[in-house]
DNA sequence: ACTCTAATTAGACAAAATGCTAATTAGAGA
DNA sequence: TCTCTAATTAGCATTTTGTCTAATTAGAGT
């Protein structure tokens, strides 16, 4: 899950996994959605993949990704730890 | 909100807020705290202070760093967004 | 087989991040 | 004032990241 850091610190990755909220896309679409060229996306879906941030899934010449909404889920809920919101009731009082 | 992603990105940095989740703490506690040079810590905590993460507060010749709760909150419920969680996630059990 | 389209890989290069040592600033106290 | 301690800044080497163009792989359709 520590890779999904780094993997979210670059801006047009999160711009890609805001595209994917409205469902599975191929490569060529991001390549078609953003101004950099199709090489530097496919670079960019793989830091995402390797963080486990999204999935693949062939058909035909095409290459789908998806959404791995775990992954992210577990790095929301870390950042909340981090804040004291763990999910389970909070002590009425602070903890030294 | 963008740079506090980026400054996410590095383990050590996220081990600096894990630190000040116990409390705000100087920056030479986090000195001894890890095995990196004092200058390399500075430069973690600018980075963390440039995010707006963590604030700081001068107390004689110590410089007092404590967490910035609002921005961290910002970053995990985005994190909730992209997955269509509106909301901080919900307690485990039943509030008393 | 040939060709077109989809996508990735290879290789080069610039820019940014990381971490060190040495030098500097600034406050506290004798 | 002098000195000690806390912390930052400066300068530098090394590594990582980001991006491009050119080349390559692979499937589909004719």
């Amino acid at each position: 899950m520590t890779n999904a850091f780094k993997a979210l610190s670059h801006p047009l990755r999160r711009e890609i996994l805001e595209l994917l909220k409205s469902g599975p896309k191929a490569s060529g679409d991001f390549a078609d959605a953003f101004d950099v060229s199709w090489p530097t996306v496919t670079s960019h879906l793989n830091v995402l993949r390797d963080a486990d941030l999204v999935s693949t899934q062939k058909q035909g010449t095409s290459v789908i990704y998806k959404l791995n909404t775990s992954v992210l889920e577990d790095v929301a809920l870390s950042l909340f730890g981090l804040i004291g919101k763990t999910g389970a009731p909070e002590p009425t009082e602070e903890t030294p």
